[in-house]
DNA sequence: GAGAATTAGTTGAGAGCACAACTATATACA
DNA sequence: TGTATATAGTTGTGCTCTCAACTAATTCTC
C-alpha cells in the first residue's frame, strides 16, 4: 500500500508552510522583545488576562500554552520573578495553585498587545487576501479538528 | 494611529494558524519516533541527501536548517554517534567542513519517508480541499517573500 | 472510614538551542 | 608582502522544555 507523493501544489502548501511558519513565529517574538517578552510569556499573560478573576490552575494554564505541568512551573518561574504574575493558593483543593496576572503584567499586556497585533497583521493578515485568510482559517480548523478527534 | 483590530475571519486565521501548528508538527514528530529521529534530524538527513554528493558545508545547512552554526554543531553531534552522518574536511578550504549522510543514514531515511510522508497527508494534505491547499500555498509563499524581502 | 487510585504540582537530569567569545583559515588592500 | 578584515566552525554558558520520579491532597471503593 504504496503512499502517493505529493503532486507540486499539495508539495508548495506543505513546504512553504515548514519552512515559513517558524521563520514567521520568530520575527513576531522578536517585536515582543522590546517589552522583555518572549511569544510563550506573552501567551501566557494573554490567557490569563481573558480568564475569570484573571487567573487559571496550572494544569488548565499548561494545557493551553500547550506545556506540560513541569515546563509549566519553570516558566512560571520568569514571570514570577519579573512579577507580572502571583501564586495563589487554592481554599477549597489544597493541591491547586493559581497563576494569576498582577496590575503589572496586565499593564505590560496592554502596553504590548497592540505592537503584537500590528506584527501580525504585517507579517501575515494584511499580506493575505480575504479569500487566503478565509481558506487558511478553515484548513487549519480541519487539521486541529482531525487532531483532536485522535 | 491606532492598529485595527482583526475581524473574525481574520482572528479564526491567525488564532487557529498559531495553535495548530504547533500540535500539528509534534503529531508529525511523533511518528518519526520508531526510526529514532526527531524533527530536526529528519530534516537534516532529508536536505543533505538531495545535495549534491549528498554533503553540505556546515554553514549552508545551518542555513537551510533554520539554526545558528552553533546550533548545528551539536545537532549533528547526535547524528554523528549515530552513523547517520559523517564529517568530511575541505581540501579547497581549511575552515570549511561538510556533514555528509552515510549509507546507514541514507538507509533510514529510505525507510522512514514513506512513514512521514503518509504522517504530512494524513495529518494535514489529505484533510484539505484542492483550493484550501493552493490557499495555503500561497499565503505562506506570501509570508515568506515578505520577511526575506527585510 | 481505611486503603487504593487519581490528580496537582515540583524537582532532578538531560536534550536542544542561542549568544558571545574564541581559534583557525582565507581574502582584501595598502 | 604584511596587516586588517571576513568567514567557518567550536566551545562555554545559560535558557526552555521534556521525562521520570517524587510529594501532597483528593476521590473512589469496599
Amino acid at each position: 500500500m504504496a503512499t502517493q507523493w505529493l503532486n507540486p501544489s499539495e508539495m508548495t502548501a506543505w513546504r512553504t508552510f515548514i519552512e515559513t511558519s517558524n521563520d514567521l513565529l520568530r520575527a513576531i517574538e522578536a517585536d515582543l522583545a522590546p517589552f522583555g517578552l518572549d511569544r510563550g510569556d506573552y501567551q501566557l499573560l494573554a490567557i490569563l488576562s481573558e480568564a475569570p478573576d484573571r487567573q487559571l490552575r496550572m494544569c488548565d494554564l499548561a494545557d493551553q500554552l500547550r506545556l506540560t505541568r513541569s515546563g509549566l512551573t519553570r516558566r512560571l518561574d520568569g514571570v514570577l520573578k519579573k512579577k507580572l504574575v502571583s501564586r495563589v493558593q487554592s481554599q477549597d483543593d489544597g493541591r491547586v495553585v493559581f497563576a494569576q496576572i498582577t496590575s503589572k503584567g496586565f499593564d505590560l499586556l496592554v502596553k504590548a498587545a497592540p505592537v503584537h497585533l500590528q506584527s501580525v497583521r504585517s507579517l501575515m493578515i494584511d499580506l493575505l487576501s480575504p479569500a487566503e485568510i478565509k481558506a487558511v482559517g478553515s484548513a487549519f480548523g480541519k487539521i486541529s479538528d482531525n487532531l483532536s478527534a485522535s
